[in-house]
Formats: C-alpha cells, sequence, structure tokens
RNA sequence: GGGCGUUUAGCUCAGUUGGAAGAGCCCCUGCUUUACACGCAGGUGGUCGGGGGUUCAAGUCCCUCAGCGCCCA
C-alpha cells in the first residue's frame, strides 16, 4: 500500500474524473415527469472572456447548488452559454485589423462579420474549457450561444412582437456615447468616477440689458447648446426673472428663463443652464417645457456648425478653453471652484463619455416593469440576501426606457427596413425586400442590438422557444440563479420582464446575489487593472477543489471577499488532509478482512460519538446547502472532517486497528472508519467534487455502497434519532479531560513520548465509571500509564492539578516544579472564574432577571454558577497547596 | 444629493430567532508519536468603530456620529 502518495496531488484525478462524468452523460438530466426538475441557468459569460476570480466564485456556487440537488435524485440541469458580447468582441477583432492598419470600413460589413465568426470559432468560449477545469457539472448537450440561429430566431420575434405592441420604438434621446468608438454604450459599459473637476460659473446677460443671471457648469462648451436657463419656480430669488429672456453669449442666440420643479436651488447658483441635446436631465427639461434641441457636436466629440463658426471643427475640449478664456475677456466668468463630480468614462477605451442626442430605438419599460414588480412583491419571485428586494424595487418603480441600438455589427441586426420611397418602417421576424406598403425597394436599419437583449430572453430562448419544447414545459420556470449584484438591473430585472411577457411565467423563483471578489488592497478585481490572479495557474499548482473550497469558505453569504494567496492555503491542506485520512484507513485496514454486518458491530462511547456528530452535521449541512449558505456548510464539514473524525476518532480507532487480537473491535473500527469517511465524502463533494469522487471510488472497493459514481449517489438522510446527547456530554468529558491532561504535561515539559500517573478525583459514581471504561483513550491520547480514580480519591502529595467540569485531574511530580509558573496558570484561571462568578451571582441577585426571563434561561444561569462556585473553589485549594 | 452595505483577535472574516464571542492565516512553546510538518499537541491575543436608548439581559434591536465601500442621481 505504499503507492499511495503522502501528499495529495490534484494532477492525474481531476481530468480523469471529468472526463468519466462527462462521458457517462450525468450531466444532462433525464426528463421525468413524476419528479420535480433542478434547474439552474448560468449568467453566459462574454465569449471573448477568460475564467478570472469572479467567475471561479460564481460557477464554483453554481457548481455547488447543482451537485447537491442532483444527488438528491431530483432531474439536474445547469444550462450553460456563452454570449456574443456585441461591442467587445468587435473591439478585439477591430484591434487585430488595426496592427495591418485597417478599419472596418476597409472591410465592409459582411467582411468583418465574417471574420468575427471565424475569430469566435478559433479563440472564442475559451472560458467553458476553463470552466471544465474547475469542476462545472453543465449540460454541454445544451450549450447555447447568443447568436445561434434559434436564439436569433427568438430576438426577433420579440423585436416584432414588442413593435406591434408599440412597446419598442425609435425615437431621439439622450444616450452614452463614446466619441471614439462611435457607438452608443449601455449603462454598463460606462465606468462612473468621482474626478476633480471644475465648477465655472457664467455671467448670462438678460436680453433687456438689465443686469445679469450666474449659471455654472462643469462642461462650459456645451453652453453653445443651451436652449433655456431653468429656476425652481419657488426659488424667490429668481422669481422675478422668470419668463425673461437671456441674451445667451458668443451665438447670438436669446433664450428664455424658464422654472422646473427638478432644479436644485442648492446647488451651483440656482439657476441652471439647460442644454437637452447634450445632458439627460437637460432633456427631460427640454421636453417638458418643449424646448428646441441644439447639437453643436458631432459624433467625434468635434463641434459642428451648430456650435458657430469660431468654434466649428474645435475638439470639445480645445472648445472648452477658448469659451473659458473669451468669457474670462467678456467680463463673463464670475468665478472657478474645485468641484468634485462624477465622470463617466467608456469601460474599453476610458474615453469621457459625452451624453449624446442621437436616433435610437427604445423598449418601453414601464408597462413591462408593472408585472415584474408584482412577482418580487408576492414573493414569487425572492432575492437572497433580501435587501437585495428593495435595490430591485427601487429600479423597477424608477426604470427607465432602454436604449437598445448599437452602432456596431456584431450582433442580431435590427429587423426594420427602411422604404426610401414611400417612408415606410416595416419590421418582420423574416428578411425581406420590398415595401409591404408600395412595393419599393428596402434597406435595412444598420444598427445591431444591445447583447442583454438577447440576454433577457436566456430562461426561455435556451430551452427552445419559439418552439414549444418539451425543455420548456418541464424546466421552465428555473429554480435558482445566482449571479453577483453588478447586474440585477442589466440582466436580472429584464428576464424577469422577459419571461413575465413572453412565457406568462416567472424565469426562477430564487436569486442568490453574491458578492464581489476583491484584491487584497480591497479593489474590485478587473481586467483593466490586472488584479486577478489567473485560477487555472491556481488549480494546476494545487487543484480545483482546493481552490474551490477556499473561494467557497471565504465568501460568506452576500458579502464581498478578499482574495489573497493566503486562503488558498486552507483549502490545499484540507485536501491533503482528507487525503491522509483516507490513506491512513486504506494502509490500516489493509490485513482486516471483509466488512462485518451491521448486527455484528460492537460499538463503543468513540463509536456512538461520531455517528452522533455525522448525523448532526448532516442535519446541518443539509439545512445549509438548500438554504444557499455555502460558506458555512464548508466550514461545518471542514470541523467534522478534521476536527472530529480526524483528530479524535481516528485517533481513537488506532488502538483497535492495531489489535489483531480483538477481531470484533477490530473489525468494528474499520467499518465505522470506512462509513463515516464514504458519508463524509458525500456530504463534501459538491463542494470538493473531484478528490471525494476518487477517495469514495477508491473506498468502495473495501466499502461498497451500491452506487456507481459519487456524482451521482445519495446524498445523506440525516437519521436525527441517532443524534445522541448523553454520548455527546460523555464524550465531551473524556475529551476535556484529555485536554486537561495534555495541558498539566505541557506545563511542567514532560517529554511527549513519557508516560504519565494520573488521579482523577470525580463527583459521581458514574463518571469513575465512564473514565475507567474507556481507560485506554487516555493512554492513547494522554499518555497516561496509570489512573486512579474515586471520589474520595486523596490528592497526591506532590502534584499539579486542573480542574475540568466536576473533576479535578492531578499529575503527580518527581522532579522539581517551577511553582511561580504554576501559580501564574492557576491564577489566571482562577481569575477568570472569579469574573464569571461574580457576573453571574449579580445576575441572580438581580429581582428583575429572576422575574422576568424565563425559567429554563434562571435555570441555566444558576447551573453555570453552581458549576463556575464549585471549579473556583477547587482552584483555590489548588492554589492554596501551592503556597 | 438619495439609497444600501460595512466597521468583531496582528491580517481576512463568521456569528440564523437578544442570554456576555468563533474560524482560517499569523505569532509563541514542544514534537521526525508507524495518515498527514500542506502535520500533531499546548498556548498568547478581542472594553465586538464612538456615543445614546429599549430590555432583567445587546456584537445581536432602535437613534445618532465617524471612517470605508458600492449603487443610483
Amino acid at each position: 500500500m505504499n503507492e499511495i502518495p503522502k501528499t495529495y496531488s490534484s494532477q492525474d484525478i481531476e481530468g480523469k474524473w471529468y472526463r468519466r462524468w462527462n462521458q457517462s452523460g450525468c450531466f444532462s438530466p433525464t426528463i421525468d415527469p413524476k419528479k420535480k426538475p433542478f434547474t439552474l441557468l448560468i449568467p453566459p459569460p462574454n465569449v471573448t472572456g477568460i475564467l478570472h476570480m469572479g467567475h471561479v466564485l460564481n460557477n464554483t456556487l453554481q457548481d455547488v447548488a447543482v451537485r447537491y440537488h442532483r444527488m438528491t435524485g431530483r432531474p439536474t440541469l445547469w444550462l450553460p452559454g456563452v454570449d456574443h458580447a456585441g461591442i467587445a468582441t468587435q473591439n478585439v477583432v477591430e484591434k487585430e485589423l488595426a496592427k495591418e492598419g485597417k478599419t472596418r470600413h476597409d472591410l465592409g460589413r459582411e467582411e468583418l462579420v465574417a471574420k468575427i465568426w471565424r475569430w469566435k470559432e478559433e479563440k472564442g468560449g475559451r472560458i467553458i474549457e476553463q470552466l471544465k477545469q474547475l469542476g462545472c457539472s453543465c449540460d454541454w448537450s445544451r450549450e447555447r450561444f447568443t447568436m445561434d440561429e434559434g436564439l436569433s430566431r427568438a430576438v426577433r420575434e420579440v423585436f416584432v412582437h414588442l413593435y406591434e405592441k408599440d412597446l419598442i420604438y425609435k425615437g431621439k434621446y439622450i444616450i452614452n456615447w463614446c466619441p471614439r468608438c462611435v457607438t452608443a454604450l449601455a449603462n454598463d459599459e460606462v465606468e462612473h468616477t468621482d474626478e476633480q473637476g471644475k465648477l465655472w460659473h457664467m455671467r448670462y446677460p438678460l436680453a433687456d440689458g438689465k443686469g445679469h443671471l450666474v449659471v455654472a457648469t462643469t462642461r462650459p462648451e456645451t453652453m453653445l447648446g443651451d436652449t433655456a436657463v431653468a429656476v425652481n419656480p419657488r426659488d424667490e430669488r429668481y422669481a422675478h426673472l422668470i419668463g425673461k429672456m437671456v441674451a445667451l453669449p458668443f451665438t447670438g442666440r436669446q433664450i428664455p428663463v424658464i422654472a422646473d420643479e427638478h432644479v436644485d436651488p442648492e446647488f451651483g447658483t440656482g439657476c441652471v443652464k439647460v442644454t437637452p441635446a447634450h445632458d439627460p436631465n437637460d432633456f427631460e427639461i427640454g421636453a417638458r417645457h418643449d424646448l428646441p434641441r441644439v447639437l453643436a457636436m458631432d459624433e467625434h466629440g468635434v463641434m459642428n456648425a451648430e456650435a458657430g463658426e469660431q468654434f466649428e471643427g474645435l475638439d470639445r475640449y480645445d472648445c472648452r478653453k477658448k469659451i473659458v478664456a473669451m468669457l474670462e475677456e467678456n467680463g463673463l466668468l464670475e468665478k472657478i471652484e474645485d468641484h468634485e463630480h462624477s465622470v463617466g468614462r467608456c469601460y474599453r477605451c476610458e474615453t469621457v463619455i459625452e451624453p449624446y442626442l442621437s436616433d435610437q430605438w427604445f423598449v418601453r419599460m414601464k408597462p413591462l416593469a408593472a408585472p415584474a414588480i408584482d412577482v418580487v412583491n408576492d414573493g414569487q419571485v425572492r432575492f437572497v440576501p433580501d435587501r437585495w428586494t428593495k435595490v430591485y424595487l427601487h429600479w423597477m418603480e424608477n426604470v427607465r426606457d432602454w436604449c437598445i441600438s448599437r452602432q456596431i455589427w456584431w450582433g442580431h441586426r435590427i429587423p426594420a427596413w427602411y422604404c426610401d420611397a414611400c417612408g415606410e418602417i416595416a419590421v418582420s421576424v423574416d428578411d425581406i425586400s420590398e415595401c409591404p406598403k408600395c412595393g419599393g425597394a428596402l434597406r435595412q436599419d444598420e444598427d445591431v442590438l444591445d447583447t442583454w437583449f438577447s440576454s433577457w430572453l436566456w430562461p426561455f430562448s435556451t430551452m427552445g422557444w419559439p418552439e414549444r419544447t418539451a425543455d420548456l414545459e418541464y424546466f421552465l420556470p428555473t429554480n435558482l440563479l445566482i449571479t453577483a449584484y453588478g447586474i440585477i438591473y442589466l440582466w436580472v430585472a429584464r428576464m424577469i420582464m422577459g419571461s413575465l411577457e413572453f412565457m406568462d411565467k416567472i424565469p426562477f423563483d430564487t436569486v442568490l446575489i453574491h458578492g464581489m471578489v476583491l484584491d487584497e488592497q480591497g479593489r474590485k478585481m478587473s481586467k483593466s487593472l490586472g488584479n486577478s490572479p489567473d485560477p487555472i495557474h491556481i488549480i494546476e499548482e494545487v487543484g480545483a477543489d482546493a481552490l474551490r473550497f477556499s473561494i467557497v469558505f471565504n465568501a460568506p453569504r452576500g458579502q464581498d471577499s478578499v482574495y489573497s494567496a493566503t486562503i488558498l492555503d486552507n483549502g490545499r491542506n484540507f485536501a491533503n488532509k482528507i487525503w491522509n485520512a483516507y490513506r491512513f484507513i486504506m494502509m490500516g485496514t489493509e490485513s482486516i478482512e471483509g466488512l462485518p454486518k451491521p448486527t455484528e458491530l460492537r460499538l463503543e462511547l468513540a463509536d456512538r460519538w461520531i455517528y452522533s456528530r455525522l448525523h448532526a452535521v448532516t442535519r446541518d449541512v443539509t439545512a445549509a446547502y438548500r438554504t444557499q449558505r455555502y460558506s458555512e456548510a464548508a466550514a461545518m464539514l471542514q470541523d467534522f472532517i478534521w476536527r472530529q473524525y480526524c483528530s479524535w476518532y481516528l485517533e481513537l480507532a488506532k488502538e483497535r486497528i492495531y489489535n489483531a487480537a480483538d477481531k470484533v473491535g477490530q473489525r468494528t473500527a474499520k467499518y465505522i472508519l470506512l462509513d463515516v469517511l464514504q458519508s463524509s465524502m458525500r456530504l463534501l463533494h459538491p463542494i470538493m467534487p473531484f478528490i471525494t469522487e476518487e477517495i469514495w471510488q477508491r473506498c468502495g472497493k473495501r466499502f461498497p455502497t451500491g452506487d456507481d459514481m459519487l456524482i451521482t449517489a445519495r446524498f445523506p438522510v440525516a437519521d436525527e434519532s441517532r443524534i445522541d446527547p448523553q454520548i455527546d456530554a460523555d464524550m465531551a468529558l473524556i475529551q476535556e479531560t484529555i485536554s486537561s491532561i495534555r495541558n498539566l504535561r505541557k506545563q511542567v515539559n514532560i517529554k511527549p513520548g513519557l508516560d504519565v500517573e494520573i488521579h482523577i478525583r470525580t463527583a459521581r459514581e458514574s463518571q469513575n465509571d465512564l473514565i475507567e471504561q474507556y481507560g485506554s483513550y487516555f493512554t492513547k491520547l494522554a499518555r497516561v500509564s496509570d489512573m486512579f480514580t474515586g471520589v474520595g480519591i486523596v490528592k497526591p502529595k506532590r502534584c499539579i492539578g486542573d480542574v475540568v467540569q466536576e473533576l479535578e485531574v492531578f499529575l503527580p511530580l518527581s522532579g522539581l516544579v517551577d511553582v511561580d509558573a504554576e501559580l501564574a496558570r492557576l491564577q489566571k484561571q482562577a481569575g477568570k472564574l472569579e469574573q464569571e462568578v461574580a457576573r453571574l451571582e449579580k445576575k441572580l441577585n438581580n429581582a428583575n432577571f429572576i422575574e422576568r426571563a424565563p425559567d429554563v434561561v434562571v435555570e441555566k444561569e444558576r447551573a453555570k454558577l453552581d458549576e463556575a462556585a464549585a471549579q473556583l473553589a477547587k482552584l483555590q485549594v489548588l492554589i492554596a497547596d501551592m503556597t
């Protein structure tokens, strides 16, 4: 048996098991109408994505959920896929083009799209392979891509459906515009940071020549697009100005002073310049007051003819300089203040976003939001932790229309056609070439749809919709969605709306929101910072199991978690510990023939105790898995396997394993070691799938369970009748006494190999019986050669002592004792007890406490006081004897 | 500006219905004990951010202040 290596090596094991699982078909559920399925949808990663720590956390949690539920016998589906990530993917390919000195316009639309497809086939979806290395048990036979034929069909169906219901419209609106990428951006593609800027206070002369007013702005160049000045209607300072005209400097235009509720009188001067074409708030003010929209800039951020001759052709920042200089010259600059404000930048190229008025397609969100609010309010869809419900509802109740068009080529082209002859706009699921109205030629809209416009259909498009499929019938609504809080609005909320609109069903009933993985400095891990370690390197070094365990252990429910290399030690060490427990059992039980029947076992205290603990941990871990408290499950299992099974049970079992004279004892210990190990592997499998499968398979040769593979084996069911408080208490007394003896030995530096004599004064006969019956435990774990126990036992003359529960433990000494050190130890212990006693006495002397606290609590406190007082008295005797 | 979260051992963080605190890592001591030094045994270490309140009793509920973080505007 020496071929079992001393150190666990994940290298050969992980790939081997992944292939076997995959080949066995167990990742694909069998549809069984009699059984309730468990279904989980992957948040599709980008086709350009590579695995980072956030993915590791997100997908490990999903795999834990999936593996747990699969083991409970439910047909379990984890439906995987990737999305086409419009802007990101096109950018990757355009960058390659740029190296050749070309732009997309050199290739043309068709060729560029073909090139991106080729890139996708060759290099895209690498993350899928990486998820496999992590151990994700997705049903790869159902893998989807948002630009698959079926999903593309779904996108068109939805577009047409919404257009026909007047829920999609085309219009001019302010959107996030990147002048460098020359496209609209989704909200999530804009990164906001607080930056130090300036607030310019500008004087706008009144048209009647009677003075001026002052407006403050962070973007002076936008004044060229101003079409009004707004004040709050309740602001008495400016009431007299409302309705007057202002002479807008440098433009020759006169603009009105208007009153609008949304103006904050406290901000700046209380007068706000209104630029409807260049600011989202101003756009809304403009809409309310029917103001003209002057677009003073082109799509590249360069001032256009509307800006006036002297500014046309200037870059927006050059224009800003010029405006400020001219204001100064003309005495129109009141003052400049430092001002910290939020600046939006393109997440890809970091160019400052320009709020920009342009022609875009929108989805009307209010009508879709209403039912999606209801299903959350009435509990059909539940967020975990609950506080995210408020975040969701707040967004939903203030939802704005969704800009779905993007000025790029990679994605679902908008299925709208324009007839130049008659001006008709036709929308169609299938491509059309003739105007349905006049028969004239058509040209298709150049834009593509936002990637989220396909992602929001994910719950049903992946299952075959618009076809009516068996999958849809069986698996929808799905059960659990696990995702980070960053995409509650962008994805989660929209899926709820989409599913209700198109399927008339909720997409899932539980949404588990987890935190972000931060680096050691508390920063979000991101590609641009380059602060995420490569999880694949980690897997190659310590194994996926170690990574998974560490990350789950470290990620409490709903909180951000910090990743650093040191948290990996925990998982790696734990894997190694499990491996060595297995190794010992195999080596130790090698020569023991066969297995006893359960009825032939001769159970002793430690056996009953480890089963009591096993059933308790099974109960608790089951509850944790079911309620998505995965880090708690990890902690409970580590404590059970390491602290209880390895440190106590396994050590105690050694005596019987090595005692060939007692066959029954030997076979009993072997049986229980194997039984508890294989049960533990079942409990731990969802979190550490590879090592548990490997060990469980190897154990199975000696301890057959009838199951083929652990991945599909039954998850243990707790038998609470085997959780025995009396056994637990007896065992605790012995454990504490052993710890006490070890402490005493250490106190006087007795060599670990040396046997000692121990005297124990007990409080009751039953305790004598217990300790004497299990004297061998003391021999083994505390190196006790002779033990004297009894209620009336005399304290040895030269000894040190300790108090455990109601027991007094004495260790006789032959040599000298360091009296001072020993006194210090006892006095420290006594000091703690004195505090405890004082505290409890105070409490119990409080009439209010006795009167108002529940009787059980009072009784408990009284018992605590009795025990503490008794212990203290015994310690004081020991101290007195020392002096 | 609005909202949410967070502040517990040197570090990273647990702590489900209120009954005086735990883990991992670190640190100190001893150990090649025939599973494991990625280990074993023993040990040090916390006025649970400050203040106030409710309660017989608060890390746990309420108010307030401060720091940090995130989301929305």
